[in-house]
This record gives C-alpha cells, sequence and structure tokens, in this order.
DNA sequence: CTGAAAGCGCTTACAG
DNA sequence: CTGAAAGCGCTTACAG
C-alpha cells in the first residue's frame, strides 16, 4: 500500500541515462542547451519509467514566482461579490507557498465604464495571468483580446462569453438558472398569473451579461409552457430606498393582481422588504444569490426561494485552476458549469461553502 | 504585494536567539532535550516574530508516512457510495507528496454485522486515523470507544452520533433533510393527501441512522403542520426486482388513492422504475441522492424531486481534515453540516461536484 | 553543451 | 542537552 509505484527521481534517470542531473532538467523543461545524443538518452529513459516529479522539491527549490491578477467588483460587507473574493483569497493562501500572488483590481459592477478604467490599471503591471468577472461583454472581449496578444492565460468567472480564448469558464449557465427562476415562479403561481420583474437602473449603458441571460431563459421558460399572464417591469435604483418605495408605490397602486415577483440580481431583499413594510401578502418572490440579506428574508418567509450559483467556489477555482496551468502546465476544462442550487427557508441555514 | 511579512525562518530564530537550528526545531515541536536557558530564549524570540513553518521544506525534509484508514460499505459502479469513495480518493491524491496514504476497508451497508468483521480486520493492521462511515450507531460507537483508548484520531461521515469523541462530523443533518423531504412532498400533494414510504429490508438487525433520522425529521413536519392523511408502508428488497413488483403491484391494488411517494435512500430510482414500467401517473415522488439511476428518472418525470448532500465532498472533507490534523495539527470543527441540496429536471445536470 | 556544487527550509541521526 | 552536518528532490548559477 506504500508505494505502488517505486519512486524514481531526476537523479536515478541521470544514471541511468549517463548523463547529470542538470542534463535531465534541462530536457524535462525544454530549457535548451542539450546535446542531440544526450537528449535521445533521456528520453529513451523517460520512455521507459513513469517519471513523477516532486511538486514539493520543485517548488522548494524553485524561486520562480507568479502574480495573478483579479478584476473583480468593489463590494461592501455581506454583499454577493464578497464570496467571490473570498474564494480567491483562499486559493490564493493555498498556493502561496507555491509562490503565486494574487492582486485584485475593482470596478463599479452597475458601471460598465468603470471597468475600462480598471483595465487601463491592468496594463500598467506586470503579471502571469487574470482573472476576470465577466460582466459586461464588450469589455472583456477587448481585455480578452489583448491577452491573446501577449499570451497571457486568463479565465472568467460569473458569466461566460462564447467565442473567445479563455482558459477556463467557471459560473452557473445563466440562461438555465432564469429558466429554473420562471419554473420555481410558475409551479406556484400558475401559467395566467401577472409577473413584476424588477431590475436596477444602471450608470453605465450595458447591462450585465448575467441578467440578460437569466432574463433570456425566464422568457424562453415563458413561452415554453405557453403563459397567458403579464410581465411587468420597475426599474428601482441600487442606493435609493425612498425612490425605490415611491415607484413601487406607484407600480402597486396601477396593479393588484401582481401573483409572482422575480429579480434577476442579488439585491431581492430590496423588494422583500418593501413588501414587509407594506404588509403585502401571498406573493411568490423568487430572486438569486444567498447573500445575508437575502437569507434572512427567505427565512422571514418574504422571499419564496432563492437561487444560486456557489459564488465562492467560482473564485476559488478560477483562480486554482490558474495557478496549476502556471506550475504544472494543467489545462483545465474549458467550460465549468456550477451547480444551480435552490434554497428554500428549510435548507437555507446549511448552504454555506463548504 | 509580494512580501506582507517577511519570511523568517528556523535559522533566523536560531541565530537571533543565539542557539543552533536544530535547537528550534526541538523547542517547535515538543521534542524535549532542551535545557531551561534555551528554551526560555527560543519562546521569547518565538514570541516576537510570527513564525509560519514552510510546510514544503517540512515535508520533503521529514520522512514521516501516515496511514488513514477509510470504513465504507461497498458499491457497484453508479451507486451512492462511489462518490464518497471519489472524494475520498481526490483527498488522498492531494496530500501523497505530504506523506498521506489511505486504506479502504469495506462493508455491507445493508448488513449491521458486516461491519463488525470490518472492524476486527482494522484492528489487525496499524494505522494514524480512520475515517468512518457512521451508518450503524452501536458498531461505530464501540470502534470510536476502542480509537478512543488508543488515542486514535477518527471522522465521522454520512450520519452524526453525538456524545462521541470524533475530531469531526461531515455529512447533512439527517433529521433536517427529512423534514425538507416532507415540505416537498406536501406542497405538491397538499396535507391531507395519503403518501407511501418506501424501505428497504436489512439482513442486519438495524437500520441506519441516516434512515431513521430522515424518518424523524419526515414525521415532525407532517405532525407540525398537522397532515391528515395516511401514510403507508412498503418493505422493498435491495436485489429483486420480482419480489419489489409483486410487492407493489399487491400494495397498489388495496390502495388506490396515493398521491405522494418517499424513500429515504438512494434507491428511489426502484420505485419510479415500477411506475415507468405500470404506466402510473400523477404521483409525486421524492428520493434522496442523485446518483445516476436516480438522475435518469427524474430527468424523465418519474421523480419529482431529489434531496442531496454532497456525497464526494464529505469523502473529500473528512479525510482532509485528518491529515490537516496529522500534518498540521489543525483541528477542524466538530459538526459540519452539507448544504442540503433540491435537484430537479432542469437543475440536476449542472449537479457534479466542482 | 555539460557536470559538479550550492541552495531552497526543514528534519534527522550523530558525536560530544 | 547541543550543534554541525547531511539529506529530502529539485533548480540554479557557474566554470569549463
Amino acid at each position: 500500500m506504500t508505494k505502488d509505484t517505486e519512486n524514481i527521481r531526476i537523479k536515478d534517470i541521470a544514471q541511468m541515462a549517463g548523463v547529470s542531473a542538470g542534463t535531465v532538467d534541462r530536457v524535462l523543461h525544454n530549457r535548451g542547451r542539450v546535446s542531440e545524443e544526450n537528449l535521445k538518452k533521456v528520453n529513451a529513459v523517460l520512455k521507459m519509467v513513469n517519471y513523477q516529479p516532486n511538486l514539493i522539491a520543485r517548488s522548494l527549490a524553485s524561486k520562480k514566482q507568479y502574480k495573478i491578477v483579479a478584476i473583480i467588483p468593489s463590494f461592501k460587507k455581506g454583499e454577493y461579490w464578497e464570496s467571490i473574493s473570498k474564494g480567491i483569497d483562499k486559493a490564493g493562501n493555498e498556493f502561496e507557498d507555491y509562490g503565486v500572488h494574487i492582486q485584485k483590481l475593482y470596478f463599479d459592477q452597475y458601471d460598465n465604464n468603470s471597468l475600462n478604467k480598471t483595465v487601463d490599471e491592468l496594463f500598467q503591471i506586470s503579471f502571469d495571468a487574470v482573472l476576470i468577472a465577466s460582466l459586461f461583454a464588450n469589455s472583456v472581449i477587448s481585455i480578452s483580446e489583448k491577452l491573446d496578444e501577449l499570451n497571457i492565460p486568463y479565465n472568467y468567472i460569473d458569466s461566460n462569453i462564447s467565442g473567445q480564448n479563455q482558459l477556463a469558464y467557471f459560473g452557473t449557465n445563466s440562461f438555465d438558472s432564469g429558466v429554473i427562476g420562471a419554473k420555481i415562479l410558475l409551479n406556484s403561481i400558475g401559467k395566467d398569473a401577472n409577473i413584476l420583474v424588477s431590475r436596477m437602473i444602471h450608470s453605465g449603458d450595458q447591462n450585465s451579461n448575467q441578467s440578460i441571460n437569466r432574463e433570456a431563459g425566464f422568457n424562453s421558460y415563458l413561452n415554453t409552457v405557453g403563459y397567458t399572464g403579464k410581465v411587468h417591469y420597475v426599474d428601482l435604483k441600487i442606493g435609493s430606498s425612498v425612490f425605490n418605495f415611491s415607484v413601487l408605490d406607484a407600480f402597486f397602486e396601477s396593479q393588484n393582481n401582481i401573483k409572482g415577483i422575480i429579480v434577476f440580481n442579488s439585491t431581492c431583499h430590496k423588494l422583500a422588504n418593501y413588501i414587509k413594510v407594506r404588509d403585502i401578502h401571498n406573493l411568490i418572490v423568487v430572486g438569486y444569490d444567498v447573500i445575508e440579506e437575502n437569507a434572512n428574508v427567505l427565512r422571514e418567509g418574504y422571499i419564496t426561494a432563492l437561487i444560486a450559483q456557489r459564488p465562492q467556489l467560482q473564485g476559488y477555482n478560477g483562480i486554482k485552476s490558474l495557478c496549476e496551468y502556471l506550475i504544472l502546465k494543467k489545462r483545465p476544462q474549458k467550460e465549468n458549469f456550477m451547480p444551480i442550487d435552490i434554497l428554500m427557508k428549510e435548507n437555507v441555514d446549511y448552504y454555506n461553502e463548504q
């Protein structure tokens, strides 16, 4: 049990090939400066033995340092992107001993222009790989093209953009998570009930990929099942409860037959709080992301279900796979879809990221 | 960014304390054979500096090997315990370079006596830690007591047993996962509809903890919401479809007003297949665990929902925390509840363990 | 192009 | 009880 394969070392290979350890090392890493003849000898030995480099020894000896930049939205405590950030830190810590350092660059998730500014910052510094929260397709595509030129690997998280050369994507299938939102909603309110979709007003000129795709999935499900109700929309402001309350008051005065509400981002708690304060009953409310504020109103019954997407794991896997690529040349799968989790009052307390 | 804390080494501490590296090492690991005076000097230095041992160097230098035994049910491909086993292997691979070796010992999950035999095997060999699938409380308690005497750390997975000295438990709260099963079922069929609970006949004299606790949670929910229907039971045999079909035929002949079915273990697909073959409609079926056979009938619509518990993660974390305890003396939290996942047709395809 | 040697930070006999 | 030295498996200058 202790040894399934005898552990063979560079030294052993060197001896078998009749060369020095340095030469084997050069062959192993294609560092050049090896004669045709020795190259053959070493490769011959390599072919017979199953050499498993000791990574621990390698990183102890190597002074190589790697810098990974993570471009993500800024956040306050308890907000959605905090979870992603935690996952990034976790992976960063695990690979610290292997010479990996993480630097985070932030932008405003409600303003696509701010991402462009952050990108200018990015290209001022030097780095070996990038993790990108691909909220805004246009900007992300332009970053990606620059990174392609520089031959620097990059991963996407949050929402995918196809046709690009990202090493890997970690996140949900946003379209399908919209489908599930629609299904949970219609299961409870029926196919002819009216629905309110709550959106956020953005500063920039572009909505995030995630919301766009979720809404597309939602609409697709409505079409598929032959939905005959009416879908209404309100636009809220992220920072202004006063504004939001007056918008919602006006809306609910004009419409009194809404049965379900859905919010395609993590701000569902804003709506739930309105419902709580106004003491409105019998509404089915579906939102996204288990942040503390959402979880609280879910527990109290003002949100019916939350759909979640393992944010911490997205950050963790996004960084980890870049580390493994840099250190081990291990290429990850290109598309890595996170599970789409459904949380209700009864299971939300167990939803932590193990 | 590259250095938040200057990296101080044993050598540095030795120099500062005016002793040799060997002495520092002895102090660090309580290996004894250090004079009162030197002990003081080294500890004084240790108090000022934040020494972070380089684990990579440590494990390269140390020839220490650790053996962890995992006691789990045997399984065929695609069965529930395969996932747990995969998680165990994953953690084993990650810690291989650190000198950790895993040995698995199997027992029959439907026969508590078989576990006792496996335990006899266990105490024939030598090992440093144990991971136990705590299906059968009695046997597991007796193993635990022996391990306590030997001062060998052990973790539980699958279902918890309180009052024992396990280092940690990784698994769901079985009671609450029974509550959620009941909620999903009653949400669809109402509080007065009749329910069929399908059980498995065991060879031993004891049911598994997991099933017992899930059923307790299920019954508790029924009481809480004032359920007025009738709960029926059938006992099936794991290996005999012929037997099962005749039992179910007999049951459904005598009862024609069953609205919902629940199965508290991973064998729900057996019931779903019966329903499929007999072409029975309008039954809400809730089961546990996303094994391939269950997922297939969920996709086809013969199971309404599956409740899952991250089996791979249980195996992975169960081993990982033992490794960290052995290598780093890092003590894990004692109770680590897995999320309780709800899977429907629409999100099951994304349910993989990242 | 090549090999001998030093070094990564720690642990482990060993001589005293 | 103590320190100097060797060694874990690899990488990295360096002299030739």
